[in-house]
DNA sequence: GGCCATTTGTTCGATTTTGTCCATTTGCTG
DNA sequence: CAGCAAATGGACAAAATCGAACAAATGGCC
């Protein structure tokens, strides 16, 4: 046999796929008579089309993946340390309190530890979509969604609605995150929006958490929030940097490193 | 075959879980030629999608996945029917209009049908934590949670923060779901925040259209929420009997029958 | 045939995944 | 509640896979 032509051996790797699934490389080496690295050109040429995704060792087909939003796939980053944070934060919530959660994949994970194991007669406030859903049929908890404009495919609750609610109510504690803590200004955001949220939930709360995991340490961004100093405490990870921690120290930051 | 691809395996894991509803990490490294250490991570992993629990020993499946909580089930009864009503309901929809979506299963058929072929310009106002949820990352929609406290297992916020939201906005058109139909009293509800909700959604748009299976028909329930005769058209599957379609549509009943 | 653009193959260091060992934690049992 | 076996997850080693860079081959075109 010769040489197929590109265009169709491409066309042979996506009816594969659709066929059985998934492929791995050398697989499909074997099968068309080319090398793995032609293979893997092909792979990733057919995956900015669109036609399957490149996993390591080949690729499954685009139906059979195991579905992931953008913001989904952001709860893969750091997951040590933010499941390390989440569960530091969970320790400080006593029975019957109320609690609001920020959206934000490290809340995220706090969500997640209290529908496995909910302290006692605990209400949790939110503006995460992805929380609200996981927590909606959680017997012993009590749930609250505030209400607003859904955020573009970031899966949380902005606008004035989501305002005009923390306006209303206090609750004992507010776990929030963040994108971008600047170690002078503190804590930042991207966009005025989820800026005045947070800024709002700090409000409603008498205690005031902020939980982040230490690659979000020094990088700035556009909408200043709060000074660090100015939370309950600050709930980070162990690779913060020693320098970075001292200075924090020294504004008089509560921070804790787990 | 030699080694299974690593998303192929974790697909596998996960399609045994909703298969069996919980499995053993040994099980499942001999079943897939892995050390257990590789098994433990993609646990993790999945847990993290909210794929699977993990559990000392192994892991469950999601109840949510599996179980098939009621409102979940909902969704695979009378599905052709459910189908049919949300395509008629979507066609009335004109470009640039803002709704409001009941908390339902034919509702969330009706969010999917937008998800996939949104008109321009539209507004979803929603109560629905599921409909939320898919339709959050869609990027031509403009969507709007309402806020409230989360019904247990039901995906719906209800209560008085729900209740504010639908007191201060104006939508062209509402559809909303139903569990009960009594042929004389008109939509039933089976408790009274939801009743609630369902009469301040009426209120809240200048058209409202009931969307309801014909197997809802002739069931009473708890709380009375309003005549059929005040929707603008109730939509409902050419199944209905042809007598009962005569009784409603003596009541003065806008009916359409898909 | 000769030339050029494109595609394919090869090598090798970097990256990712997987396996093994071991200290620690967990849940069961007496 | 102490003791124990099983399970867990960290750390590191081993293996597989990837991709950049460059060399070789191919195909079209004159």
């Amino acid at each position: 046999m010769i040489q197929l032509l590109a265009e169709e051996r491409r066309h042979r790797i996506v009816d594969f796929l659709q066929q059985r699934g998934s492929a791995q490389v050398p697989e499909l080496a074997g099968m068309l008579r080319v090398s793995e690295m032609t293979i893997r050109r092909d792979l990733r040429q057919l995956e900015c089309s669109g036609l399957l995704r490149r996993t390591h060792g080949g690729a499954v087909a685009n139906d059979r993946l195991l579905a992931e939003t953008p913001y989904r796939a952001k709860r893969h980053e750091h997951v040590r340390q933010k499941q390390a944070i989440a569960r530091a934060a969970v320790d400080l919530i006593k029975p019957g309190e109320s609690i609001i959660l920020d959206a934000g994949s490290t809340t995220y994970f706090i969500a997640m530890l209290l529908r496995n194991r909910p302290p006692d007669g605990l209400t949790v406030v939110t503006n995460d979509i992805c929380i609200l859903n996981e927590l909606s049929d959680c017997p012993l908890l009590t749930v609250i969604g505030t209400g607003g404009t859904v955020q573009q495919g970031v899966y949380s609750m902005v606008g004035s609605h989501a305002e005009n609610f923390f306006r209303t109510i206090r609750a004992d504690r507010a776990f929030v995150g963040a994108h971008a803590v600047d170690m002078e200004i503190g804590l930042m955001s991207p966009n005025p929006e989820k800026a005045s949220i947070k800024a709002l939930v700090c409000a409603a709360a008498n205690n005031t958490h902020l939980v982040v995991d230490s690659s979000k340490f020094g990088i700035g961004s556009l909408v200043e929030v709060r000074r660090l100093n100015q939370f309950t405490s600050v709930i980070t990870d162990n690779d913060l940097a020693a320098d970075r921690k001292e200075a924090l120290e020294r504004q008089g930051v509560r921070l804790v490193c787990v």
